[in-house]
RNA sequence: GCCCGGGUGGCGAAAUGGCAGACGCAGGGGACUUAAAAUCCCCAGGGGGCGACCCCGUGCGGGUUCGAGUCCCGCCCCGGGCACCA
């Protein structure tokens, strides 16, 4: 841990002398023990008759081990798990390890030890650390991806997925990195150079991949947020990925009768389209060039297939392309309009070919400008008209209105749309589509550590499904599994596993040699949960019904996208085949912030990564948990700093203290009918708050009841039920306390307290008196007096006289036990 | 560029349109101690006044309202997502 030397932090700096002082580490060892002693975490999978499945996002088992970004998410996610626990419910929850992928293999690969060694290592070191963190995790449950036990069934669901058509085999272009020898995730190519190689530009390549067939579930996946009960952050974010948008596919028809259909979401800017451009790769581009055109065309393809698929979408750089030489009629003008190729239009959106309209699209405008193409204004703002200069492309007129458009001059641009999409499809050039920015999903990976696609390549019988009772295919060893340039998985060396007969007729073929995408091991591991002690079957379909769909998922938004995207198409799927009864996966998400060091993401990179165990061997876990929950809203993430942790600690010391003068106290005194008051309003501020995951403030409420019980003196009934408080959040002291003050069983065996809403209220109320609005006077009265009352002690008062002068105010706003205002 | 969040003391933060700054950290003063630590008590947004009190204050500029940190309009800045998506 490091901090400043000059000034080392004081607090418990010397070993503490006093044997009944508060210590974590007697504490927690103990309650730990006990708790795996007598199954306290454990949950009754089928007796539970409210069962709660409380999941939160299973680690990636680093070498680095556990950090506090992890701690914030799995503290967060066990308070919320214990609360539910505490106020009824029969509470799930499991944890496992995520450790097929990349990360692990470029690990491993970079210290020399072979993941497999490396892997449960790091799962064993992992697991030691949230055992020691404290959560009501239930391991018998526990699942690792990187089992064959588990993955059996992932190769399982491929196969299902296979078999309703929705994996699908095909060619599609990746981002290769030449000194690597290995295909690259987008996020692994650093401006157009490979991430680990900075001075090596990454190429693109033309492989065969496997590819769930998301973009059909598009639609669906859309909807369904609407009415989902997740972050609003989360659903966004999720929204734009999708990217729906409604347009028209408008078909400009060339004199030889070729058909090109374009995407539009401007239907109403057609006659303003002045050229066409398609995507290089588009088919129809070698019958559309001429003679004359060919060798510019090619040269110019070739330049785009070299490049990566990540520079090639920035925006930034001047557009460049070819003409082919063809024209093709406009279908509103009927003029001809040249057709040209340019990589700024993408193959993978839309059709691959767009109607260029220069006066109302900026990237339009630029090309017609470096090709010296023809722009027309089809829309005029008010004041505009249709020989008003373009000086540039203008998008979005606001209140403008066709011009240069026979037979729709004046209409708002907004509705023209419309309109010609439907004169036009009247004549068989065009329709109204919906088009969505979500691609399929690719799940080919040329690499090793993961599970191979179950798949076998008969010369006979073609691409043949591995029959399911021969799963597991298992990931063989191999001593040297480094990627090579051959552009497939290191499992291709491998002649003796991949060369098999052909489970249909028998004959020679061999294995996929591709693994699977990490995302596809996590898309369903909480639906493996209820059932990882199973080896018969993927999840069983009772226990499913009975805990699934999950109760809460807690977990941070950078996996908004991804994980949560396939984990819902998965769950889809799965559905639409009717091995599961539910279509989502999770009723409820919420999305918890990031914790920082310093401004920034805790990286290793940045060199600010910030590891627990100091701080639980010097403070506690339970202080741990508390501190990180106090730093600030959980759903916003804050700035770690150790500063402040000793105010945690302080807080629980307290607890500490008038716990043990309440046990020895010999005479029963009555408590305090205003502490009683006060306990019930902190029951009431701390059930919301913990509920609505705003644990800063129920923590705070918490502090403000020890401050109440110190000042006022606290006995047994008024401690017990502040145990059951802390439990979520300091679940080991609060097990001592409890168990201190005469408690039976575990503190997380008893239920939640209520609280008594008129206890919860003041009876004594603080009214404001204000003058045109300012504060001038405060009156001390009973709860629910009334305006009458009120108005005349406030007219009486002499502050109030100051202001009023006496005359009777012009109007006066009562708002009961708060405030009363006097306009004068 | 587009789409989400957010901007409040020295710091982390709190506040159903109704007392801005709860709770905590750091800080100052005092008690205890030979001394220190720990602990306990008090102070603590800025400015003015001997004082009771008064004025100013929630990124900036407007507006609605008896009353705005909170609602509306227009900006600035920070964080995140998307980005030649037609």
């Amino acid at each position: 841990m490091a901090r400043d030397r000059r000034k080392p932090l004081s607090y418990n700096a010397m070993p503490n002398s006093d044997p009944a002082a508060y210590d974590p580490q007697s504490v927690e060892p103990k309650w730990q023990r006990r708790w795996e002693e007598r199954g306290t975490n454990h949950a009754d999978l089928f007796g539970a008759s409210r069962p709660y499945f409380n999941l939160m996002m299973f680690p990636y088992p680093s070498a680095e081990g556990l950090h506090v970004g992890n701690v914030f998410a799995f503290v967060g996610a066990d308070i919320h798990g214990r609360y539910q626990r505490l106020a009824g419910s029969d509470v799930f929850e499991p944890l496992g390890f995520d450790a097929f992928g990349i990360h692990s293999e470029n690990f491993a690969l970079k210290v020399g030890t072979h993941p497999a060694e490396l892997i449960p290592r790091n799962i064993e070191r992992f697991r030691g650390q949230l055992k020691r963190i404290g959560l009501m995790a239930d391991w018998r449950y526990e699942v690792q991806t990187t089992d064959p036990r588990y993955y059996r069934w992932t190769q399982w669901i491929f196969l299902q997925l296979f078999r309703a058509g929705l994996a699908v085999r095909r060619r599609a272009a990746v981002n290769w990195c030449p000194a690597c020898k290995t295909v690259l995730a987008n996020e692994q190519v650093i401006g157009g150079y490979c991430e680990r190689h900075p001075d090596v530009r990454v190429e693109q390549r033309m492989l065969d991949q496997w590819f769930f067939t998301i973009s059909g579930y598009a639609q669906r996946l859309l909807e369904h947020l609407e009415t989902a009960d997740w972050s609003h952050s989360t659903r966004t974010i999720q929204a734009n990925w999708i990217g729906r948008s409604e347009g028209a596919e408008l078909v400009f028809e060339t004199p030889g009768g070729r058909r090109i259909t374009v995407f539009t979401t401007r239907a109403d800017t057609v006659f303003g389209a002045t050229y066409l451009v398609l995507a290089p790769e588009h088919p129809m581009v070698a019958d559309l060039t001429t003679a004359e055109q060919r060798a510019d065309v090619q040269a110019y393809r070739r330049k785009v297939a070299a490049m990566d698929l990540v520079s090639r979408k920035v925006g930034e750089k001047t557009k460049t392309g070819v003409f082919t030489g063809s024209y093709a009629r406009n279908p509103a003008t009927g003029a001809a309009v040249p057709i040209w190729i340019a990589d700024y239009v993408l193959m993978e959106y839309g059709t691959g070919a767009i109607m260029a309209v220069p006066g109302h699209d900026e990237r339009d405008f630029e090309f017609a400008a470096a090709m010296g193409l023809p722009c027309v204004r089809v829309v005029a703002a008010p004041g505009q008209d249709a020989s008003t200069p373009l000086a540039a492309a203008e998008p979005d007129v606001p209140d403008g209105r066709l011009v240069n458009s026979p037979g729709y001059d004046g209409l708002p641009w907004s509705e023209a749309g419309r309109a010609i999409t439907q004169a036009l499809e009247a004549r068989g050039l065009g329709k109204a589509v919906v088009n969505y920015r979500l691609h399929d999903w690719c799940i080919s990976r040329q690499r090793y550590w993961g599970p191979p696609i179950p798949i076998i390549y008969c010369d006979r019988c073609g691409t043949v499904p591995v029959p399911e009772e021969d799963l597991p295919v298992v990931l063989p060893a191999l001593e040297d599994f480094r990627p090579d340039d051959s552009g497939v998985s290191p499992l291709a060396r491998l002649e003796a596993w991949y060369r098999v007969p052909c489970p249909k007729c028998g004959g020679t073929a061999r294995r996929e040699t591709d693994v699977s995408d990490t995302f596809l091991d996590s898309a369903w591991y909480f639906l493996r949960y209820p059932s990882a002690d199973r080896d018969d079957l993927a999840f069983d379909a009772g226990l499913t019904r009975k805990w699934l769909p999950v109760a809460s998922y807690i977990g941070g938004n950078e996996h908004a996208v991804l994980h949560l995207m396939y984990a819902r198409f998965i769950t889809m799927a799965l559905h639409d085949l009717g091995l599961v009864p539910f279509e989502e996966p999770f009723r409820r998400f919420r999305a918890h912030g990031t914790i920082i060091k310093d401004g920034a993401k805790m990286s290793k990179s940045r060199g600010n990564v910030v590891n627990p165990d100091a701080y639980i061997d010097r403070w506690g876990a339970d202080t741990f948990r508390m501190y990180l929950m106090f730093l600030g809203p959980y759903q916003e993430g804050g700035d770690f700093r150790d500063a402040g942790i000793n105010g945690i600690r302080r807080f629980l010391d307290k607890v500490w203290t008038l716990v043990q003068d309440a046990v020895a106290q010999t005479a029963r005194e009555e408590a305090s009918p205003d502490l009683v008051r006060v306990m019930h309003r902190t029951i009431l501020r701390v059930t919301e708050d913990t509920e609505s995951l705003s644990y800063n403030t129920a923590i705070a409420a918490m502090m403000e009841y020890v401050n109440a019980l110190r000042d006022g003196g606290a006995g047994k009934e008024l401690l017990a039920p502040l145990a059951i408080l802390l439990a979520p959040y300091a679940p080991h002291f609060a097990e001592e306390c409890w168990d201190r003050l005469g408690g039976s069983g575990s503190v997380m065996d008893q239920s939640w307290p209520s609280f008594d809403a008129t206890l919860a209220v003041a009876e004594q109320v603080e009214l404001v008196v204000q003058v045109n609005g300012r504060v001038r006077s405060r009156l001390q009265l009973s709860r629910g007096a009334s305006e009458d009352l009120v108005v005349k002690a406030a007219l009486a008062d002499p502050a109030v006289l100051k202001f009023t002068s006496g005359t009777a105010p012009r109007k006066v706003v009562f708002v009961p036990d708060r405030l009363v205002n006097f306009v004068v």
